[in-house]
DNA sequence: AGCACGCCGACT
DNA sequence: GTCGGCGTGCTC
């Protein structure tokens, strides 16, 4: 009976715009009543068009008075659950974007649609006498008659083809372009093979011609391997093809089958098992802290801060199996770069066919396999980069960030998230328990974690009690000083060349090639700072001056440094190339692997290059920091940083904790295995905070140093940031309207809202449009939060110019109220 | 975002 | 009259 009640479902439709960004209402037809739920893909028309939208609530009458109904249901299943669903809408609220462009990041690509416009020939449109057609006409009907249809595209390359003709010639439809899921993307066919009686293999062989000789031998591998096996892998053990398994089949000694399976990226690596290891002391009361909340089913949050090298995989396998036994899932996030089959093996190999992995490696169809274990339950653990936070499981209990401080976990793109907060969200509702691990946690997360919000827990030992490495760090004033004016200290060079006469391995680092360069004195190592921001001023080289980025504050560029009048003052950017070339040119026997973005661009040419350099085939491995990252080489004992300088004084408040991040990191790569390791840092300001409280491994205190400067200059984690991005073509409009919105916000922003800007971006002109940007710091008090959006929003409408591109982004650091309590009416619906 | 509708100036 | 350009407003 209940039945017979109308079901109206409201449905998130695929148009990311401003004024589409809202439910609409569709009936839902009686067939596909059973189907629609919340978190269902579902086909609906809208406008003249059809499109794909996500169902996010079902309900009894609309306010809207005629409506259509749903066409169709995408999936099987819904591939969203309420939970994801709600926070697809507190995603859009909080990160301000659309509701739609924050549903789709959940799903993998291949539930994208895209859409074509196809033509065809109106049905009325007979035959015609061709001679006496126009020419486009002639050219529309030729191309026509091939295919039945064809794209817009194509029908408007004609020349001369006027609107009304098409119109009078030609029948529309918007079609959806789904990616073929077919054998390659979702399931593969495999042939299995088995003997069709066990017992009679013999005789068969008996029976068999002595000289079939080749068949001989594949009864004779199944008398040996009794079961089934792969027709693949059968034709790979013994040197035959298919069709003399063909003949056996036919003879009636074996069957063979076609199944269909998912394609397991890892499916011909056999995983070691591993067993648990015994836990040290301090390993055992960090796991027994992970536990109790877990076991509690309460959300809580836990700061893991443990050294490099103290164990923490361990820790994490060990809480994962606690919450299997509960019959809950886990997640585990780990940075994209460390994403590595050893971190594989280790995961597949406590727990074998119960993990799903998602990295960026995976091709569309691989990941969407992965995507449906997880979605179906057939694993309890996912293991990923980012986006693997948004694995739809329904009953979470455990989720660990590894290296949370890492960049990676902030997407750039919109919706531009952070996976720890939506892994905050997450935790919050499934009252799961979130870990995040670091050996040098984010400023915010110490903050948190020595406030009290987070539980705080560190681990100081290495677990086979292997001393950290000496770090030596030296003054490269000092060294210009002496007259060396390479850009390796006389320290490095000689460890080198000690190094690589010893037979080891040197890695070094070189941070990032900033876009942006900045100016420093070679003499005394001053750079130039802003005096309002703190930051360091960029340097522009078409007029000669120097700009801050946060504030707009310039100045000419001096011709001596400010501090100590030296002349040897100039900007900085060094590139890994040239210093490749310095390398070579000082030792030219050696053989260097460089990697920087223009050697790893290319698929597999990371993990290709750092096999290479594990195998021996170079003495020294040159790169970036992505080279930083979870990478053992047991032949490393020299550890170089060629400029620590470079990461510090790029035009960010983070740069002294990323700095420092880098430093520790690099600190626990050498000397991991038998020989002693030493780091070298070479540097122009040994005596800034981040680089000499690195070198001496005091963490306490450069958490505490810097902390005390983000409070005085107010920033993260004392108080929230948005910035905005806009751009133009026409600089002159773009400044204009910069100026404008910035006195808009000022007017109407509540008190301790701070707008800095608009001042140029580091990258102040992108593909021929001018960029501008703004920061907002802000008080963190929802109340504040919320009116500030409310004007962020109207900013969206106040210029009437189609070229204006406006773009927000914010960094948030806490969940927002009422998230728990959107949960709790979409849980009823399950 | 698309797409229609409607207004306007320009053209065989 | 008809064609195409562009601004406006709507999509359950």
């Amino acid at each position: 009976m209940a039945n017979e009640m109308v079901r109206i479902a409201e449905v998130i439709v695929d148009v990311p715009a401003n004024n589409t960004d809202r439910p609409f209402d569709y009936r839902i037809p009686p067939e596909l009543q059973d189907d629609v739920q919340v978190g269902s893909r579902v086909l609906v028309p809208f406008g003249h068009r059809k499109v794909i939208g996500y169902c996010i609530g079902i309900k009894t009458a609309s306010s809207s008075m005629r409506l259509k109904s749903i066409i169709d249901v995408m999936d099987m299943a819904p591939p969203l659950t309420p939970e994801l669903v709600q926070l697809g809408q507190v995603m859009a609220e909080e990160y301000l974007c659309h509701t739609i462009t924050a549903l789709q990041s959940m799903v993998p690509a291949v539930l994208k649609g895209t859409y074509q416009k196809m033509v065809k020939l109106h049905p009325e449109s007979r035959e015609p006498l061709f001679s006496l057609l126009s020419d486009p006409e002639q050219q529309l009907y030729s191309l026509l008659e091939k295919r039945g249809e064809c794209t817009w595209e194509e029908v408007n390359k004609i020349p001369g083809m006027s609107r009304s003709l098409l119109k009078k010639l030609i029948e529309e439809e918007r079609i959806l372009v789904e990616e073929r899921i077919g054998d390659r993307v979702t399931k593969q066919k495999v042939t299995w093979v088995w003997a069709a009686d066990a017992d009679q293999l013999r005789s068969g062989l008996q029976t068999l011609s002595p000289r079939a000789v080749r068949q001989r031998e594949i009864l004779q591998y199944f008398l040996d391997h009794p079961g089934e096996v792969e027709l693949s892998k059968l034709l790979t053990h013994i040197r035959t093809t298919r069709s003399t398994v063909k003949r056996l089949v036919e003879q009636g000694w074996l069957c063979w089958e076609e199944r269909e399976q998912y394609r397991d990226p890892y499916g011909d690596r056999t995983f070691g098992k591993t067993e648990p290891l015994p836990l040290t002391k301090e390993q055992q009361r960090a796991f027994q802290a992970i536990v109790r909340p877990i076991h509690e089913k309460r959300a809580h949050t836990i700061l893991l801060h443990g050294v490099t090298g103290s164990g923490k995989t361990e820790i994490y396998l060990q809480a994962i199996e606690e919450v299997l036994r509960q019959k809950r899932e886990a997640i585990v996030l780990v940075p994209e770069i460390s994403l590595t089959p050893q971190m594989v093996q280790r995961f597949k190999g406590r727990f074998g066919k119960q993990v799903a992995v998602l990295h960026s490696r995976l091709s569309n169809g691989e990941r969407y396999d992965e995507w449906r274990k997880i979605r179906q339950g057939e694993v309890q653990i996912a293991i990923g980069a980012r986006s693997a936070i948004f694995a739809p499981f329904q009953n979470l209990g455990l989720i660990i960030i590894d290296e949370e401080h890492e960049t990676s976990y902030k997407q750039e793109e919109n919706p531009k998230y952070h996976a720890r907060d939506i892994a905050k969200w997450r935790a919050q509702a499934h009252g799961a328990t979130l870990v995040l691990g670091s050996a040098t946690p984010a400023v915010e997360s110490y903050f948190k974690a020595r406030t009290g919000e987070y539980e705080w827990i560190q681990l100081t030992e290495r677990v086979h009690g292997r001393p950290f490495p000496e770090v030596q760090v030296v003054d490269m004033r000092e060294e210009l000083r002496k007259g060396n004016r390479s850009m390796f200290s006389q320290l490095l060079a000689r460890s080198l060349k000690e190094c690589i006469e010893r037979g080891e391995q040197a890695v070094l680092f070189l941070n990032r090639r900033g876009f942006a360069t900045f100016v420093m004195c070679r003499s005394c190592g001053e750079t130039l700072i802003c005096p309002h921001c703190d930051i360091t001023l960029t340097y522009h080289q078409t007029n000669q001056t120097v700009r801050c980025h946060y504030c707009g504050y310039a100045e000419r560029l001096p011709q001596t440094c400010p501090n100590c009048q030296s002349k040897h003052i100039r900007h900085f950017g060094t590139g890994t190339q040239r210093v490749e070339a310095e390398l070579l040119r000082q030792f030219p026997d050696i053989k260097v692997i460089r990697m920087d973005v223009d050697t790893t661009s290319r698929k597999g040419a990371h993990e290709r290059l750092l096999a290479q350099f594990r195998d021996g085939k170079a003495h020294v491995l040159l790169g970036t920091q992505m080279i930083a990252k979870g990478l053992d080489f047991p032949k490393v004992t020299l550890v170089g940083v060629i400029a620590a300088d470079t990461m510090l004084h790029l035009p960010d408040f983070r740069a002294a904790e990323r700095t420092f991040q880098l430093l520790m990191q690099v600190g626990g790569r050498a000397g991991r295995h038998e020989q002693p390791g030493k780091v070298i840092i070479q540097t122009y300001s040994p005596d800034h905070y981040s680089i000499h409280l690195a070198a001496t491994y005091q963490t306490e205190m450069f958490y505490r140093q810097e902390l005390l400067i983000r409070k005085r200059h107010v920033y993260p984690p004392f108080c929230s940031l948005f910035t905005i991005m806009i751009s133009h073509v026409d600089r002159i409009h773009l400044m204009k309207y910069g100026q404008q919105m910035a006195q808009f916000i000022r007017n109407k922003a509540p008190a301790d809202c701070h707008l800095l800007g608009p001042v140029p971006p580091p990258i102040a002109k992108l593909k021929d449009r001018y960029r501008l940007q703004m920061l907002i710091k802000c008080q963190t008090d929802p109340k504040v939060l919320v009116r500030l959006k409310h004007i962020l929003h109207q900013i969206e409408n106040m210029f009437d110019d189609r070229e204006l591109v406006i773009s927000m982004d914010r960094e948030i650091m806490n969940f927002p109220v009422g998230y728990s309590d959107l949960l709790e009416t979409s849980q009823s619906l399950i």
